[in-house]
DNA sequence: GCTTGACCTTCCCGTCACTGGAACCCCCAT
DNA sequence: ATGGGGGTTCCAGTGACGGGAAGGTCAAGC
């Protein structure tokens, strides 16, 4: 398979394969005309990876993610820590965000939006309460 | 005031305030050593700029912001229309990170995480399902 | 056989908002 | 004079690609 087959199958820009080839998150062969020349095992990968990084895993953990998909003789236990590393990580992002929202919701409802100058989502910048 | 002061007071490091100094964000003056010299007004904008971070808003957001905040004839309208911009790009990462916590949830949920190989996460990686 | 266009290759720069570090200058106290 | 704690600039790196240039390859149509 070339990229371009690859790539759809598996839902990855062309770029994003070439990328994670030169990181070496995959090892396609070459054809004699210098083409990438795709296994159906490099399409798993590519897309088991696009799955993880859809789920947020960065491309270290996607990495290690790969590792224990290979290794037939892998403890559940370790992806599972690290799924529920992921998993607290997302769940602080989430609060943060949240916290983000509930502050800017404020300031927004609060703010007439009108021609008028004064502004309390400025004020609320403004000032540190 | 020097960096460092300033920097205390505006709650960020000193290299963000340079580097806020170098896109153009404040302009301090100098002193004749060549040390930067904040103005109170520029302590000011850091705080306000600091908020505005806090809050998710991008550099370019924060440029529109700190321009309408030092536009004594700005409309409260402008700002809303950035706020609630913001507002709906927070919203829209939360969504997409509940997602991928409720997946993940359930991935983790499912794996016994024990010693041995079989692992639910690692086949809801590996399959499109 | 030649051209055209779609594909492939590498390489380099840009993104965003900083952060770390090197090399060097300035000021004050001992 | 020396030491330490400021300050300065500049350069490189981060994460995970994306855009675009310059050029090689392949299959189809004329």
């Amino acid at each position: 398979m070339n990229i371009a087959e690859v790539a759809k199958a598996a839902g990855l820009p062309a770029k994003t394969i070439r990328y994670y080839e030169e990181i070496g998150l995959i090892q396609p062969k070459r054809s004699e005309n210098g083409y990438r020349a795709f296994a159906t095992s490099d399409l798993h990968k590519l897309a088991f990876v696009g799955r993880a990084r859809s789920l947020g895993f960065s491309i270290v953990e996607c990495r290690a993610l790969l590792a224990l998909y290979e290794d037939r003789a892998r403890a559940s236990g370790d992806v599972k820590a690290l799924a529920v590393t992921h998993l607290a990580q997302i769940r602080a992002k989430i609060v943060e965000l949240r916290a983000m929202e509930a502050t800017l919701a404020d300031l927004v409802q609060a703010c007439s939006g009108d021609h008028r100058p004064d502004c309390p989502i400025l004020r609320g910048l403004a000032k540190p309460d």
